[in-house]
DNA sequence: GCCCAGGTGGGTA
DNA sequence: TACCCACATGGG
């Protein structure tokens, strides 16, 4: 499995080349945007951001003093938008209680405790906790999300039954926990996967993984 | 009009 | 544990 996994990812490298994710300008954005982006379109996220960015919201002070109908207002576009203003608040009060305020105070110490401080707030699922625990926190942790699930169910690497912590651990028991290859790794898949698993259903001639795919990209 | 999008949590059997 | 459902907007 690891030789396949590292085939993989480097033919997606070869044909994308280096990406740098995650798209966001300081780790507070990108835990704003891992809450944003839940079951939700990255598209529609970026008009939320932008909001928030002009509402000088974008960090956990500015965020804990705009009003919850203000963010509302604000995050709309991503839709969820009382649910997910809610758990914003929350995450700011909580960073504001038990670390000062501070991102990095919550993002330091083991990966295993921090990633457990984080799957026990609201609204904080596996794959948010390891969105932010790698992207804001640079810790080696391999997220998981409906692209990886897709595309390596269709290379076969996956049955489809599988729950998150199992292809978490396949992914990281197979690959050194390197916090670049993981960052590269799952923003590739999602490059991959928008670029050609959904537009080319049938069979995708440029598509970089098309000789090792046995399905071929014929099923969705 | 319908379907989908970088999930999560609460309820029920 | 295994489903079912609510949560909501915007683009194809």
């Amino acid at each position: 499995m690891q030789r396949r996994l590292r085939d993989v990812f480097q033919r997606l490298l070869d044909h994308f080349g280096p990406l740098h994710w995650w798209p966001a300008e300081t780790p507070f954005e990108v835990v704003v945007g891992a809450f944003l982006t839940q079951n939700t379109a990255w598209r529609n996220v970026e008009q939320a951001i932008l909001g928030l960015k002009q509402a000088s919201a974008l960090t956990p002070d500015g965020l804990m003093n705009l009003s919850r109908e203000k963010l509302e207002e604000c995050i709309r576009p991503a839709g969820y938008f009382r649910q997910k203003a809610g758990r914003l608040h929350d995450f700011v009060a909580y960073l504001h209680l038990q670390h000062g305020g501070e991102l990095q105070g919550l993002l330091s110490g083991p990966l295993d405790e921090v990633r457990r401080e984080l799957l026990s707030l609201k609204g904080i699922g596996p794959e948010t906790a390891d969105s932010i625990l790698l992207y804001a926190g640079h810790y080696p942790s391999f997220v998981i999300d409906a692209y990886t699930r897709r595309l390596f169910g269709r290379l076969g690497i996956l049955q489809g039954d599988e729950d998150y912590e199992s292809i978490r651990r396949l992914c990281m028991d197979s690959l050194t926990p390197d916090v670049e290859l993981y960052n590269e790794f799952h923003a590739l898949i999602v490059e991959e996967c928008k670029s050609f698993c959904r537009k080319q259903k049938p069979l995708c001639p440029s598509c970089p993984l098309n000789s090792i795919c046995p399905a071929a990209h014929s099923v969705d």
